[in-house]
DNA sequence: AATTATGTTATAGTATGCCTATAACAAAAG
DNA sequence: CTTTTGTTATAGGCATACTATAACATAATT
């Protein structure tokens, strides 16, 4: 799974890599119990520190996206704390959504969006 | 239009008072043609310093959600480049589904929280 | 058994961004 | 004329992001 980073962009390195990583395992680039790179490693690979990476790892452990096993380092989204995600989103959602209404977005044009997105992840 | 801000809050202040302003205009809370409080004014009711609330008002206005008029301080959300806010949606809306999808959240759920949020809008 | 690679933790330095505190200015409102 | 407005400038304190070394116990490799 290929990992880039814009070091131009105002979004953190560790943020970029979290989100790359969701992504990755959402659209099933990263299959359950496929590991990651080490943390030394990847941080060599991408040119950045390897605290950076481990920030990355440690918080995408501790919000359930990943498990970290030292034998295996893998890669497991199991802590399905699905109630809590729901509300998350929802809250993020609302700010999104609401930047689009002021720019006339309707809501048939999000559902499209939606749609396109999912069909983004290949089942 | 009440806004309020989480000073133990990890997102910037400003950033907050974008927010709540974005919504309050999706929401109806702000018509068109009404004016924001000035920057003075709302940074005392809130209980900040005056160059947090400008930032807020300058990025808001750089962005098209409102414009700063001298007489009227009106806010008007009118210059409408609609394709560039759906571009913008549609990548925030990536890593956002994508938290969701490694939680199992499906695609119904999420159009079922697109619905409830545009419920909340005011037709 | 010895070496290497792993995750984790600690300390410290630099840079950047956020927030505040004053101050000043021209333009508009009262 | 006085007050309020948006805007701009400077400066300090503070938190966070990133980097640089270093050290440690544990697991994998040889």
């Amino acid at each position: 799974m290929l990992i880039e980073i814009d070091f131009n962009s105002d979004e953190a390195i560790y943020v970029q890599l979290q989100n790359q990583i969701i992504m990755g395992i959402a659209m099933n680039l990263i299959q359950e119990g496929d590991s990651l790179p080490s943390v030394r490693q990847l941080a060599n690979t991408v040119g950045i520190n390897m605290h950076t990476v481990n920030k990355a790892y440690s918080i995408l452990r501790q919000e359930g996206f990943i498990q970290l096993d030292r034998r295996k380092g893998a890669v497991i989204a199991i802590d399905m704390d699905k109630a809590r995600a729901l509300l998350e989103m929802k809250e993020q959602l609302r700010v999104l959504l609401a930047r689009g209404r002021c720019k006339n977005i309707s809501e048939e044009e999000v559902h499209v969006l939606v749609n396109e997105i999912y069909n983004e992840y290949g089942r």
